[in-house]
DNA sequence: AGGTGTTATTGCGATATCGTAGAGTCCTTA
DNA sequence: TAAGGACTCTACGATATCGCAATAACACCT
């Protein structure tokens, strides 16, 4: 953990650098997913409700940090794309419950498949165990909503 | 495949979590950059070309990891703003050499003024030290780029 | 020099993002 | 039980993204 090697980065640079992260796993997943049938995008969203599931959009905007409209979007994409279903939320009327079907889930299966391998190569490449990587994005994750003012 | 540990998220969400966290982060600047007259890629835009002018598209692109056309899309848009000047590469005839102007540098100015406290206030909130949540980041931009296959 | 392959950039256009406004639903408080 | 307000979702539309294919310039032949 030693601070001794050249790099470079100025500590203020922590947020320029996941801007230009996001920008990078964007690359790669659009690369490794091609002929998937899925983008890095959808591959993502897939993911957050299968995680979750039966789940509101509401809840996927929050655990994603989505707007609300992007995932409507998202919505009516997929559940055309019949990947997706929505039924009427028994505890909220003005709610859904979200949840993969079957063919949306053996879409993403065809895409994980292809996903893991490339993950995998990655955290080979990284020189540090995987655990704290996930844990240091965890924390940094927690502490920019924790810092975002417009909550309200 | 490597051995599990006792942590939050399995170790397979690291990639998960860098694509929510680019939401988050976006979320964060957009809030906080309201008003100052630059969005959140404008501005993570507008720094690149700062810490490399003058610098090409291409290695704009090289940089922050954006396609090629999107970056494209930013210079004619700033240009007409009035922020960014192109001038002939007098190494290369296809290429430009890209620098902000004068009202470029206020107006990036006028924002970072408000990103830096943002800033510190995820820095604040992260129990973790700076240089070293920094350097995972790059370490992990690394490696998702050096896994990327054949950079199409 | 002429030919061939590679590379930097952009015009075009299909598609996606996300703010604003609005419709419907739930939750108070009286 | 009604009224006011807060909340969840979506229609609409202005604007942005980024792939494809074209253009122009370079680089390496022979």
């Amino acid at each position: 953990m030693g601070d001794k090697a050249e790099t470079h980065a100025e500590p203020r640079d922590v947020l320029f650098e996941v801007w230009s992260l996001m920008y990078s796993v964007g690359g790669l997943l659009d690369a490794v997913l091609a002929g998937s049938g899925l983008n890095a995008d959808e591959f993502g969203f897939y993911s957050a409700v299968i995680g979750n599931q039966p789940v509101t959009p509401k809840r996927i905007s929050e655990l994603v940090g989505m707007p609300p409209t992007t995932v409507s979007s998202f919505l009516t994409r997929l559940v055309a794309r019949g990947h997706i279903s929505k039924t009427t939320n028994p505890a909220d009327g003005r709610s859904f419950l979200i949840e993969l079907t079957p063919t949306g889930l053996k879409c993403h299966n065809e895409a994980w498949i292809r996903f893991v391998p490339a993950q995998d190569a990655v955290i080979d490449r990284l020189e540090l165990p995987v655990g704290q990587v996930t844990d240091t994005l965890q924390r940094l994750n927690e502490a920019v909503r924790a810092a975002t003012p417009a909550s309200a």
